[in-house]
DNA sequence: TATTGTTATACTCTATAACTATA
DNA sequence: TATAGTTATAGAGTATAACAATA
């Protein structure tokens, strides 16, 4: 921390983005690193936890679940199939399309890796306690909510 | 009695880490579009103010402020030099390293910014009353207090 | 002609090693 | 020799246009 600070009336610590951002650093940090362990990221995590709530969607689908551009899937559900942890296939009515579905390893894997991330909120998050845990969840997902206003 | 597996205690929309990452693309991006219009990234505008509060701060106490590397600082303080809106002054006891101040014009925009910066933070958590806007910046200013090392 | 997934490309952000000039 | 700032570079993450196969 820098020297000292005459004028902190107005600061960026009353900002809720800052603070946002800097805890939301910490927290991907940590699970980047619990996720290394598995040699994954916590995008692709994310993708098995998609896949498995919805078995047979498109890759266009996931994209957009994922927020992320069509093309910045085809890497990743690459890695995902190299690993046998998921599977891309075709789709019966529309030839075109792939069908997302996890292998019986991908369910498995999912599972544990839901334990780890779980763990990794609590650990990055330690500062608080279970209800305060729960009330900034409610928070997060009530800005999460109106997407109407981008 | 088998156990069922599909565990939906732990799903994507329980981990503080999913809601926190999506909350913060969405206050993030809201404020580099209302920047934009001044030319300024997120960080840049950090600077000023951090300058703003430590003036005559070293590059590196700034970097380690913003929580970045050395090298990154360059293009970002040459930039807020080239707009004359901060400037490097030789320290007299150190003539290896810069101190950091801003300029009349620095100041005055920053004056500008940490306006446009509060408006931003309210947009983009519209769904928040003031209250609960209050609310989650103490809590994620909890997180963000570490205390293993001070 | 339009769409799904893919390739190629570029631009940003980030991280590290090496260089300079001072100490 | 060690440190402050800089340069050069490489690695991710992200966004867009263009292409192939299918509709």
């Amino acid at each position: 921390m820098p020297p000292q600070n005459d004028n902190p009336e107005v600061s960026l610590d009353t900002l809720i983005g800052y603070a946002l951002r800097k805890a939301q650093l910490k927290v991907f940090q940590h699970l980047v690193n619990e996720l290394e362990k598995f040699d994954l990221r916590p995008a692709q995590f994310s993708a098995l936890a998609i896949i498995d709530q919805n078995p047979g969607l498109v890759q266009a689908d996931l994209a957009r679940a994922l927020d992320i551009e069509p093309p910045q899937l085809v890497p990743l559900l690459n890695k995902l199939e190299a690993r046998a942890l998921a599977v891309r296939v075709r789709c019966k009515p529309d030839k075109r399309a792939y069908g997302l579905f996890l292998s019986k390893a991908g369910e498995q894997l999912l599972k544990e890796l839901k334990v780890i991330a779980q763990q990794s909120d609590e650990a990055s998050t330690a500062t608080l306690d279970d209800a305060e845990r729960a009330q900034l969840l409610g928070l997060l997902q009530k800005i999460n909510r109106n997407h109407d206003c981008l």
